[in-house]
DNA sequence: CAGACTGTTTCGCA
DNA sequence: CTGCGAAACAGTCT
């Protein structure tokens, strides 16, 4: 679910809440989360939190706290003293006070204030490993660029490396671009004016180019509007992202393009569900 | 009721 | 090593 957008947006909307704030408690609702010595967390304090593509990590002195919210995952901030941090509108499920039938993980602070973690589909994770081990993890150890640090010259050389990939699941993986998943990946080659379907050889460097900055302007204009709510993806505090509201593709089967006027397809691609123009991508 | 679909990652196999 | 397809799970939609 959450991408980097998202992910980063939550980290943005904990920091206020968290960092600084003692760890009282930790509770979890279900026997497959959390990895690791949970309650070796109670009794420090959040210090920092970081971000690596869409993992979230709490660090609390010595230790750290990685969250992957996977596709369905949400982490929200409920505050001490009572009252709801939440903006918005109350909603189903949501604006009750949790826990509820999905909550995971509860972290109680010393001053009350809740973080849950929630999880329908159960695929997201939360590990407590030493906070000099998070570097070491496959999964961080092997991340490629974000789209903020990504340049032509590395997408023209990994295009090629991996130039009998299709180019939708080459930005799907997180060891060439950090932080793209299916909707930001589609919308970047929208942007970009590239059939997501091509394979990552026949990308010229003049395409690679516009890639690089498609992806930049998709991530911030995602991060402006605090990401996508397509179903369960909140904000800290519980609120919806807006970013579908002004997406070109994604989703948007049927609907005439933003630009062009001709209907949106969808296609699988990779076993993703894929969205393009196929008036104004080449 | 059956089957397709869902924002991620990892694993096994060719 | 590259590149697929499936699996992990639960719920919604057609």
């Amino acid at each position: 679910m959450p991408e980097l957008p998202e992910v980063e947006t939550i980290r943005r909307g904990l920091l206020p809440h968290v960092v600084g704030k003692c760890i009282a408690e930790v509770v979890s609702r279900h026997p497959k989360v959390g990895q690791g010595r949970l309650e070796d967390l109670v009794g420090t304090t959040v210090t920092a939190i970081q971000r690596y593509g869409k993992l979230l990590v709490l660090e609390c002195g010595e230790l750290a706290c990685a969250i992957h919210l996977k596709m369905t995952g949400q982490l929200i901030w409920w505050g001490g003293d009572g009252s709801l941090v939440m903006g918005g509108h109350p909603e189903e499920g949501y604006l009750q006070r949790e826990p509820h039938k999905h909550t995971r993980l509860v972290f109680t602070f010393t001053d009350s204030g809740r973080l849950f973690f929630n999880d329908q589909r159960i695929f997201g994770t939360v590990r407590v490993l030493p906070v000099r081990e998070v570097q070491k993890l496959a999964f961080v150890a092997g991340l490629g660029p974000e789209p903020e640090q990504l340049t032509a010259e590395y997408l023209i050389e990994r295009l090629q490396a991996r130039k009998g990939t299709v180019l939708k699941s080459f930005l799907l993986d997180q060891t060439e671009v950090a932080g793209l998943g299916n909707i930001y990946a589609d919308e970047t080659c929208f942007r970009a004016g590239v059939l997501p379907d091509r394979r990552s050889g026949t990308i010229t460097p003049d395409e690679a180019k516009r890639l690089v900055r498609a992806a930049q302007e998709t991530i911030h204009l995602a991060l402006a509007h605090q990401g996508s709510s397509e179903r369960d993806y909140r904000t800290a505090i519980g609120e919806k992202g807006t970013y579908l509201s002004v997406a070109n593709v994604y989703r948007r089967t049927g609907q005439p393009c933003r630009t062009c006027g001709a209907p949106i397809q969808r296609v699988v691609v990779g076993g993703r569900s894929t969205h393009f123009c196929s008036s104004c991508q080449h």
